[in-house]
RNA sequence: GGGCGGAUACCAAAGCGGCCAAAUGGACCAGACUGUAAAUCUGGCGGCUCAGCCUUCGCAGGUUCGAAUCCUGCUCCGCCCA
């Protein structure tokens, strides 16, 4: 392996990073693995409590994949251990326990996702699971002896909640030794978090200090906006964009993301440089173009990217009928005098929520059988096949039997 | 262990015997305006072929012509003291 000077690798690492502890000392590593040809090594953990990875898990992935890609030894850590402990960084719920079966199939769906990013062959996978699961509590009394209170209060957001006589349990206090513990089993060079993580990180070097091994690198990347504008991405809260949709579909989201992450979006989750992406910001909607065509084209390639485009265009300048409309065909006990009732077409096609809901819509002015706006709540379709939508983007095609 | 307070729709939060499917705000959905987004305005936001009806206000009973509102028990949660 022929590592690029450091200075080289330092630079494309260092960007959208938010904390780099320390700087110098990465610079320095980076010089000693290229004079003696030796990778780094770098962890990213990832606890498989949900079982869908979206843009905002990527970030970190990205980060990790340009590790691999300067010759690093890159480490997923699958956290089967401390999922199941939930990691209560910024949460204020607590998390449903998980069993081992949830972890164990969450960590699948994950890990085929994760190849989106990562060239998995090329990849160091470990669990924690390896010796937390076979550690005795006593291990664990010995692992809480080497961190006070004080300490763990300095984490921010433990000091609010204590602040506020918000409730913090006992067993919060130890997942960042835990995530710690992980850096001294793997002897890591260098870990990768998200900005929400620097404390945990660097609870690891405090840990790999005392276990006498070099402390590790702490980088921690931000945490970026749901297509809400707000609130970080997740899935419950449904302002995601997931790794596996379609490339329509996460063209039509990239399409809605405010404008005011398009800066963040780029660096984040594209390689366009700096440079080529400033000049887009001037005008938003050819920004936002080429955001969407350069992740999709990620994920899908340049063509289906391509295709995604043309559809969104057709559908959004147009006013046609996207692609791919799923179709169903309503059966004799939905009919009534051989009609189908609007409502009830809307809610079989999964345009509305329930016949109500269906009947609300089409009063609202938001129903279009063929193009054509339908405000008569109590319209029946007769026999044939239509194209229902219900605003720009959701769309069923409908056949009734005759 | 003792004392006090609370549980209302997705969230927050009014309501405290009929006028309550339940104020208000947020979130969300649809419409207008924008070829993106934002801002603004409008409508909607339990279910039902719906000018009407049905099921909801932690759970289970009870009092009343009538309960989210009163009573009893239960469960859960928060705060304070020890």
């Amino acid at each position: 392996m022929n590592f690029l000077p450091a200075e080289e690798q330092l630079a494309i690492l260092e960007r959208g990073v938010v904390d780099l502890v320390d700087r110098n000392d990465l610079l320095q590593r980076l010089q000693q693995s290229r004079d003696e040809n030796r990778p780094l090594r770098v962890k990213f953990g990832i606890d498989p409590s949900s079982p869908d990875i979206h843009l905002g898990h990527t970030v970190p992935l990205r980060k990790l994949r340009d590790f691999q890609r300067l010759g690093h030894r890159v480490i997923v850590l699958w956290g089967t251990a401390t999922a199941m402990v939930g990691d209560p960084t910024g949460r204020n719920k607590t998390r449903p326990a998980l069993t081992r079966d949830d972890v164990e199939a969450n960590k699948q769906t994950y890990r085929a996702q994760v190849g989106a990013v990562l060239d998995v062959d090329n990849l160091e996978e470990r669990e924690n699971g390896e010796w937390f699961h076979r550690q005795t509590f006593m291990d664990c009394v010995a692992l809480a002896s080497r961190y006070t209170v004080a300490r763990m209060l300095e984490r921010d957001d433990f000091t609010k909640r204590h602040k506020a006589g918000q409730p913090i349990s006992v067993h919060e206090f130890l997942y960042p030794l835990l995530q710690g513990w992980d850096s001294v089993e793997l002897q890591c060079d260098v870990e990768i978090g998200g900005s929400e993580q620097l404390f945990n990180l660097l609870v690891g070097r405090d840990l790999q200090g005392q276990a006498g091994q070099k402390p590790q690198v702490c980088m921690t990347m931000p945490v970026i906006e749901g297509l809400d504008g707000v609130q970080k991405m997740s899935k419950s809260l449904g302002n995601y964009i997931g790794v596996a949709e379609a490339p329509s579909a996460q063209f039509g989201k990239l399409m809605k993301v405010p404008n005011e992450l398009l800066a963040k979006y780029f660096t984040l989750l594209t390689e366009v440089p700096a440079a080529r992406y400033e000049a887009l910001l001037g005008n938003p909607l050819e920004a936002k173009f080429a955001l969407a065509d350069a992740i999709v084209g990620d994920f899908h390639g340049a063509e289906a990217a391509a295709a995604a485009r043309a559809e969104y265009d057709r559908v959004h300048k147009e006013g046609g009928v996207p692609d791919d409309v799923p179709e169903f065909t309503a059966s004799a006990e939905d009919l009534k005098d051989g009609r189908l009732w609007l409502p009830a077409a809307l809610k079989l096609g999964n345009l509305a929520s329930s016949t109500s809901d269906g009947r609300r819509l089409v009063q609202g002015g938001g129903v279009r059988i063929d193009g054509e706006v339908q405000k008569d709540p109590k319209f029946a379709l007769a026999p044939g096949r239509y194209v229902l939508q219900v605003g720009k983007a959701k769309a069923a095609r409908v056949v009734v039997p005759g």
